[in-house]
RNA sequence: GACCGGUUCGUCUAGGGGUUAGGACACCGCCCUUUCACGGCGGCAACACGGGUUCAAAUCCCGUACCGGUUACCA
C-alpha cells in the first residue's frame, strides 16, 4: 500500500517555523516511502481563516520546495459530507443532540478554560451531560421544534482509547477522561475533530504527521473513527519547537522571526533552511550536518524523530542573534560551499532586485556548461595570474562571486557588503574609515600615488599587484598592511573581505585607479 | 486541578547497562594572513534531583522537581 501523507495547516497567519517543519516531514516521509505528499488547508473555522493567509503558507511551501502531490483541498469544500458523517452517527445512535445553550466564550479563552476546569475539579463527570440519555422521541421532537442543539459524539461508558504513536509509542486514555466532544455547531456548522477524521478518511490517508498538540486530539479522533468503524491512520506526532524561553513559540509574541517568508527575505537559501529545520527534532544518528534534499530523503525515518521538545535559539534584542545562529551558520556554509553553478541563479536574483545585475554577466551557452559542469569548490585552484576575465563579463561575474562568497552570511550581503564589486555607487563604513584610514593621514597623499603606479601597468595580475604594491610601501616606509586596508577601504567601502591582491584584480585596473583618487571616503569622515 | 508527554554542554544533538560521555553552532585561545566574519589546530562546557535493581546505571524501575501539551459549539 503507498503512503500519503499530509500536511494540513490552518489559514490563520503565514506558515510558521513549526508547521514548516511538519509540512517538511510530512515530505520526507511521503517521498522516502514512495508515498504522496498531500495538502489540505483546514479553512473549516470561517470567521478566523483568510484567503491572504492561505497565500502566505501556499508561497512558503513553494519557497521551501515542499511540492504537493495532488490537488489542493480546502477542508471547507467538503463541510456537507462532514455534516452527513456527524448526522449517520446521530442516527445510529453513537452521537446526540444537545440543546444546552451555547454560552459565548469571552475574555482569555485559554485561560477561561483552564478556569473553568479547576472550578468543576471532582464534581463534574465528563459526560454527565443531561441530554445524553434523552429518548429519541423526545429529541427528535425538540429538533423538529426549532430548538437549537449541537451534536455531539457520545463517548463509550467504560473503556479506553489505544493507539501506538510512532514516535510517542503506546497512547492510551481512559474514556472517563474524554468529554463527549462537539460534532457539529449549533448552527450546523462541523468542528476540527470530525472534520480531519472525516477527510483523512476521504483522502486515504496512511499516516497523520503533525505537531505534539494535537496528541490528545488524537484520542478524540481515535474515538471517531471508531465510531465510523474505519480503521485510523498511523499517528505520529512532533516535538514541539519552543522560544528560548522555553515558552511557546507564537506569532503574537514572536513575529517575524517565526515567518518563513522572513527567511526567503532575509537571503537565505531554501535548501540551507530545511537542512536547519530538518535537524530540529529529528536526526539520523551520525556525526554530519549538511544534508541535501535528496539525503534527507534516503535517510528519513519517524524513528529518527524526538519526543523532546526543541528551543529555536535567537535573542530579541542582539541583531546578530536576530535568529538562531545554527540557521545563520548553515546559510553561510551553503553559500561559500554549494557548487557555484547553484549558487550563481540566487546572487543574479539578488542583484537584480537590488538593481545591480547587468546583462553582460549573463552567461553564453558555452561558459556556463562549462563552469556548472567543472564545479568542485573543493581542489579548484586558486585564482591564477594568467587567468584574468575581461572585467564585467560572465566569466568575471562568476569568478568574484566565488571569491567574495566566502565570508557571506546571507544572499543579501552579495548586493550590501558585496556591493562595490557590482556599482560604483556604495557605502563607505564608518568603522572602516576609522580603522584603516583616519588613523593615517598619510595615505590621503599615498593612495592616489599607488594609483598613479597602476596607471603603466600592462600586466595588472595578482603578482604583477604585489609586486607594485610592496616596492611601493617599501618606498614610502610603511607597512603593507597600512596601505592594503587603506586600499580596501577605498575600493570596497568595508574592512573585510578576501585577500587585496585578489580585489584588486577582480575590481580591475581602471577602477582600482579611480577609486584610490577618489576623495569620497575622505570626505565623509569629517 | 486532571490527563498526557518530556528532561545529555548556553543551543541543536549522538550514545540507551562497562565510553577519557562523541559531533555541530556559539564562545575563548593559537596558527595562517595586508584586514577579516574563510580555513587549520586546540580549549571551555552536559547526563535535573533522590531512592532502588545490578559486580557495574547517563542508560532499567519508582518517586520528586521543573518544563511543555491538552482540557472550546478554535484549529
Amino acid at each position: 500500500m503507498t503512503t500519503r501523507v499530509r500536511f494540513a495547516p490552518s489559514p490563520t497567519g503565514y506558515l510558521h517555523i513549526g508547521s514548516a517543519r511538519t509540512a517538511l516531514f510530512n515530505y520526507l516521509f511521503a517521498k522516502n516511502t514512495g508515498g504522496k505528499f498531500l495538502l489540505r488547508i483546514e479553512d473549516t473555522d470561517l470567521a478566523r481563516s483568510t484567503e491572504e493567509s492561505t497565500r502566505s503558507i501556499l508561497e512558503g511551501l513553494k519557497w521551501l520546495e515542499l511540492e504537493h502531490d495532488e490537488e489542493l483541498v480546502f477542508q471547507s469544500n467538503n463541510a456537507d459530507k462532514h455534516r452527513a458523517s456527524a448526522l449517520k452517527l446521530l442516527k445510529e445512535g453513537k452521537a446526540y443532540r444537545d440543546f444546552t445553550p451555547k454560552v459565548e466564550a469571552a475574555g482569555d479563552v485559554k485561560e477561561g478554560i483552564a478556569e473553568r476546569a479547576r472550578a468543576a475539579q471532582g464534581v463534574k463527570n465528563m459526560r454527565d451531560n443531561p441530554y445524553r440519555e434523552i429518548s429519541e422521541i423526545e429529541s427528535d421532537t425538540r429538533a423538529a421544534n426549532g430548538e437549537p442543539f449541537a451534536v455531539r459524539l457520545k463517548v463509550p461508558d467504560s473503556g479506553k482509547t489505544v493507539f501506538e504513536d510512532a514516535v510517542y509509542g503506546l497512547q492510551e486514555r481512559d474514556y472517563n477522561d474524554t468529554e463527549d466532544l462537539v460534532l457539529l455547531r449549533s448552527d450546523g456548522h462541523p468542528l476540527y475533530n470530525l472534520a480531519v477524521v472525516c477527510d483523512d478518511i476521504e483522502m486515504q490517508i496512511t499516516h497523520v504527521i503533525r505537531g505534539q498538540d494535537h496528541l490528545t486530539n488524537a484520542h478524540k479522533q481515535v474515538l471517531i473513527y471508531e465510531a465510523l468503524g474505519v480503521t485510523p491512520p498511523v499517528f505520529a506526532h512532533l516535538p514541539l519547537i519552543l522560544a528560548p524561553n522555553k515558552g511557546k513559540l507564537s506569532k503574537r509574541k514572536h513575529g517575524e522571526i517565526v515567518s518563513m517568508t522572513t527567511y526567503r527575505d532575509a537571503g537565505f537559501l531554501a535548501a540551507a533552511f530545511r537542512n536547519f529545520l530538518a535537524l530540529l527534532g529529528w536526526s539520523a544518528s551520525e556525526e554530519k550536518e549538511i544534508y541535501s534534499m535528496a539525503e534527507l530523503v534516503v535517510k528519513f525515518t519517524l524513528g529518527g524523530i524526538h519526543r523532546s521538545n526543541a528551543v529555536f535559539n535567537f535573542a530579541e534584542n542582539d541583531p546578530r542573534r536576530w535568529t538562531d545562529e545554527k540557521a545563520q551558520w548553515m546559510n553561510a556554509e551553503y553559500i561559500r560551499t554549494m557548487p557555484i553553478g547553484e549558487l550563481l541563479p540566487f546572487v543574479k536574483a539578488e542583484l537584480k532586485s537590488a538593481k545591480l545585475w547587468r546583462e553582460e554577466y549573463e552567461p553564453e551557452l558555452r561558459a556556463l556548461t562549462e563552469t556548472v559542469s567543472s564545479t568542485d569548490s573543493e581542489d579548484r585552484p586558486a585564482t591564477q595570474a594568467f587567468d584574468i576575465p575581461e572585467h564585467g563579463s560572465y566569466d568575471w561575474f562568476v569568478q568574484t562571486v566565488d571569491l567574495i562568497r566566502q565570508r557571506f552570511f546571507t544572499l543579501k550581503d552579495f548586493s550590501s557588503q558585496g556591493r562595490a564589486y557590482f556599482s560604483e555607487d556604495y557605502d563607505f563604513d564608518p568603522a572602516a574609515i576609522q580603522k584603516n584610514l583616519a588613523k593615517f593621514p598619510d595615505l590621503q597623499q599615498w593612495l592616489p600615488e599607488l594609483a598613479d603606479r597602476f596607471e603603466p601597468m600592462e600586466d595588472f595580475s595578482e603578482a604583477a599587484i604585489e609586486e607594485v604594491v610592496k616596492a611601493f610601501t617599501e618606498e614610502k616606509g610603511t607597512k603593507l598592511g597600512v596601505i592594503m586596508n587603506g586600499a580596501r577601504t577605498l575600493l570596497t567601502g568595508v574592512a573585510v573581505g578576501p585577500s587585496m591582491l585578489s580585489v584588486f584584480q577582480t575590481i580591475g585596473k581602471d577602477k582600482s585607479i579611480l577609486r584610490l583618487k577618489s576623495q569620497i571616503a575622505w570626505n565623509k569622515q569629517e
